[in-house]
DNA sequence: GTAATATACCTAGCGGTGCTATGTATATTG
DNA sequence: CAATATACATAGCACCGCTAGGTATATTAC
């Protein structure tokens, strides 16, 4: 068992990843996924392979981003580029909604 | 299978009640269960009884907060007052500290 | 007097996600 | 041709929010 201050804090990343993920995405337009993990790592959000990959995968398997291989252009490992598909950019919208709520419940209960 | 949207809000959640309930906790000094539950209503916080009582027992538990139960002075059933411990104090900054860091990195992003 | 309501706390079990650890594949560099 | 960098993938663990129920005491309604 970690400690109690380490395991709180992968709680608390749970929604807020995905999160940051679709609005960097929205951000950029498309990008492939160990593009994304650099660009998380110099914002100081380092994101494990491990929980990227499934989480973009699953994403995608639920229509909130679409996927395209891209191999052409490309030396070494081809890359999945992903991008917002409409439902995605909805669901992003209503998602920042709610964390911008709780966060200025967060302000309220601080002060 | 509940909708996409109502899935991340259970999600995001996680953490972030614990964190707002040691706030709560903090400001009142020491508070029941029953009575938190009400004060997170007011501020738009609801909180389902089946969370909070498991989440208030596993921190006593790991000696975050110290729970008194009070019998004397009480009509009806008995009441358990729960404070932070010293312990439970300085996790609530580190708390703090790393939600603050958090919220500056979706700031950095949405704007 | 007893049924209904309000107050107050509790728990078993489900479902979903972040992380660990490991694996696969291609191209470049030494 | 071994090592490194790039790039994506997955099985399985641990943990917590919620559902759906439960117990117990005191007051109010009929």
């Amino acid at each position: 068992m970690v400690d109690y201050l380490t395991n709180w804090k992968a709680q608390i990343r749970r929604g807020y990843l995905e999160l940051c993920i679709l609005m960097l995405i929205q951000k950029y337009e498309r990008i492939y996924g160990f593009d994304l993990l650099e660009k998380l790592k110099e914002i100081d959000l380092e994101m494990k392979e491990g929980t990227l990959y499934p989480l973009l995968n699953r994403m995608t398997t639920d229509k909130v981003l679409k996927a395209v291989w891209e191999t052409e252009n490309v030396k070494g490992h081809p890359r999945k580029f992903y991008s917002l598909t409409k439902e995605g950019i909805k669901l992003l919208h209503e998602m920042k909604n709610e964390y911008i709520r709780m966060n200025d419940i967060f302000e309220k209960i601080a002060k």
